[in-house]
DNA sequence: CAGACATTACTACAACCGTAGTCACAGGAG
DNA sequence: CTCCTGTGACTACGGTTGTAGTAATGTCTG
């Protein structure tokens, strides 16, 4: 649950999300050792984004014996999530749906790619939703205009 | 084309692009009246946001007489698109696949809305698609799906 | 023409972001 | 025990963002 929604993750500090996000619980050092590769930063600069995460609730540290252990508090999801949701607040009047039909339809993407996001949504369509075609309300106006 | 992608709008600045996109020559004044009903701002904030989308490039201004006319150097289009790009960079490593799975299979959509989305992925399927089994001789394509 | 009002240019300023330095302590190497 | 290294806490600093004030100049209206 946890609708922390208002927690705002920063460019920088996604990425020492991303590591913080690979193990349960971590070192700054172990944090710090992944996040290094990816770009050239200063161990002091990981320090400070870490130190900004946990004050911001995304991240949780406790003390065991001399170390400070390190965990994740939120779900990459739930941020992937609540980004999405201010991205499409402001893009797409905070309509999901406008944002995925931007995304099929202005950008590039393989006609494998599209047959096989269609699997992912049959499949979706057919296990999270029951009937085929049972509209008790009757709203018989043709389904789909086939345009086409 | 205009690949102009650095273009870096923030989001009280898109709120200003909004009015300006409405029309194509309008004074500060006129932009002022169109985005002052949205939020509760100073005229001088807007008049300052202005400002800055012009230093960046995003809106031109031409001095008519005595007038300011200002009007969008970008299309919105072009902005969304590049927000898409990097917010699909950000979260999914700019794999437009995996995003897209990803409001597919965590994001609470409805049915319906699948069920469109799919739709549109035929519709995309059906008319990206033709490579090069197409006889040049040909001339009447059906154009395209009704362009709403 | 004079004062009222609008409009642009410049300035201000706090919060936030990315980056990193200083200080002080804790634990291991010798 | 002592010194080095790793670490956390705090501090710094320039750039950006959101918000807005001041100065100067231009325009309207009586």
């Amino acid at each position: 649950m946890s609708q922390r929604s208002e927690l705002q993750i920063t460019d920088a500090e996604w990425e020492v999300m991303q590591s913080v996000w690979e193990a349960e619980d971590q070192t700054a050092g172990e944090i710090i050792a992944r996040t290094e590769t990816l770009r050239d930063r200063s161990h002091r600069t990981i320090r400070t984004l870490l130190a900004r995460l946990v004050e911001k609730g995304a991240v949780d540290v406790h003390v065991e014996g001399s170390r400070h252990l390190y965990r994740a508090a939120v779900t990459r999801n739930e941020c992937v999530r609540s980004a999405a949701h201010s991205f499409s607040e402001r893009f797409f009047s905070g309509n999901l749906q406008s944002l995925l039909m931007h995304f099929v339809e202005n950008e590039t993407l393989s006609s494998e790619e599209l047959a096989e996001l269609r699997q992912t949504l049959d499949a979706r369509l057919a296990n999270q939703r029951p009937p085929e075609e049972q509209q008790p309300s009757g709203k018989p106006t043709s389904r789909r205009r086939k345009t086409q």
